[in-house]
RNA sequence: GGAGGGGUUCCAGAGCGGUCAAAUGGGGCGGGCUGUAAACCCGUUGACUUCGGUCUUCGAAAGUUCGAAUCUUUCCCCCUCCA
């Protein structure tokens, strides 16, 4: 734990917590966040239709943020989207189209919903769209108020346009613009939204300070700017993304049976630093539960993960599913269920058929090498052969368990 | 604009006329051990298959050949050096 009896308490939580990476005057912060409440904004990137587990970390500080009084602004970044931010980007990402952004901005804002508080007036979140403003800014006047204050000198020496030279990878003029309008988003944001503070992803830490540095040349304001570490698993890969799919706050898109899986299955090196980002768990409480059983902690995190996205009534049923899930011979209510018309299979189907048609598997082939590979089991028998017929007599009722591997059990339901 | 180098299966990276659905490593998946963990060991990793094979892949198109990822031509893209 820090000790900083001077800091600001929502500061403190940050850095307590393991949200803190850096920040452009800490001190200067600090007394701002003490003495006034604030606006402070992060953007997001609107490039796929929902955000995922890579965002959460953002999203969370913006609960922070409310949690102690101040108020957040969302940027959905309609018009930086349309060019591409090149931060850690090795190749220049393909460009939407802009009924894509469109409908990707509103699902990302319905999103914020289930984070967010909406009630207290004094910290409702505020949505904004940069390309309200980008999209009629005229390029001569913009050179000229804008353009003058950025030097080429110093935009080469910034982290993510710099690993990108010395990558040889080329980098356009249009993405080379990206930092500049993102300093001018927040040169914006502060005039019109009176918005002092800046968050973001440590790769993001060029955009922002440029943003300040814009706000102090243009407007002789002060503003600051707050970075938040790359959050890597401790199997070294990064969050939000896995083989089989990004791990998507949208149950359109990742069932909340299966976001609650992701943090049921958390590297145990992982489980006390997730519940400090990832959960509103009293620090001092997590400090307390350090000792407990680590599957209890990893259970706790999914609870309060989904939570927090899905709401309770849905934490406790992928609770109480992945208990019936794990244990044998139950096919309990809460059970993940595929629906299954048999009487259009003419009452029987191939062992390949039915997983297709589960949709747990989409090759054949891949089905095959399972077989073989003992990794299919029907009803918690296993099953070698692929030419196998499944028919009514292996319906309990209207059931049918079927299981791939260890972990991923479903049943079949009969309509 | 000139001279070279290169684009290979999820990624990196071999192959350079047949034995190539393509070495090796990583990742993924599955099995074992466990705790729905990590580490480790083993298997597997284009699709379809009546398990005999069949079909589609090595930047794109056309061609040479009994036969091409491998040779030729054109085109597209990337990199290096020179101007």
């Amino acid at each position: 734990m820090y000790n900083y009896k001077l800091m600001n308490k929502f500061l403190k939580e940050f850095k307590d917590r393991g949200f803190f990476y850096q920040c452009t005057n800490e001190d200067e912060l600090s007394s701002l966040l003490e003495n006034q409440k604030i606006n402070g904004y992060i953007g997001f990137d609107c490039t796929a239709e929902s955000l995922h587990v890579g965002s959460l970390l953002q999203i969370m500080c913006l609960r922070l943020l409310q949690k102690h009084g101040h108020r957040p602004i969302i940027l959905l970044g309609g018009g930086t989207t349309r060019i591409g931010d090149p931060s850690g980007k090795d190749k220049t990402r393909a460009i939407l189209s802009e009924k894509e952004i469109e409908k990707n901005i509103k699902n990302i804002e319905k999103l914020f919903k289930n984070f967010l508080d909406n009630r207290d007036p004094k910290t409702k979140p505020i949505f904004v769209n940069n390309y309200s403003w980008l999209r009629n800014l005229n390029y001569i006047s913009f050179l000229r108020d804008i353009g003058k204050h950025f030097t080429i000198n110093k935009m080469l020496s910034f982290d993510s346009i710099k690993t990108r030279l010395e990558r040889e990878q080329s980098l356009s003029y249009m993405e080379f613009n990206y930092m500049i309008l993102q300093a001018y988003d927040f040169l914006e944001l502060n005039k019109k939204k009176n918005c002092s503070l800046q968050i973001g992803g440590s790769d993001q830490w060029g955009n922002i300070v440029n943003g300040v540095e814009l706000i102090k040349r243009y407007s002789n304001k002060r503003a600051y700017g707050l970075t938040t570490p790359l959050i890597t698993l401790a199997s070294g890969s990064k969050m939000g993304k896995t083989e089989t799919g990004a791990i998507w706050l949208d149950k359109k898109l990742l069932s909340e049976y299966d976001y609650w899986q992701f943090w049921r299955n958390t590297d145990d090196r992982d489980v006390i630093k997730f519940l400090k980002i990832f959960t509103d768990l009293d620090l001092n409480e997590i400090d307390n539960l350090k000792n407990n059983d680590i599957n209890d902690l990893k259970i706790l995190l999914a609870n309060k993960t989904t939570e927090m996205l899905h709401g309770k009534k849905a934490a406790i049923n992928c609770e109480k599913a992945a208990k019936e899930v794990f244990s044998k011979n139950s096919l309990g209510a809460h059970f993940p269920k595929v629906e299954i018309k048999f009487r259009d299979i003419n009452n029987q189907i191939s062992i390949l058929d039915l997983i297709i048609k589960s949709k747990l598997e989409s090759s054949k082939s891949e089905i095959r090498r399972l077989l073989k590979g003992n990794a299919i089991k029907i009803n918690d028998e296993l099953i070698k052969d692929e030419k196998m017929i499944i028919n009514k007599n292996l319906f309990n009722g209207n059931y049918l368990k079927l299981s791939i591997g260890k972990k991923r059990h479903i049943k079949i339901e009969l309509i």
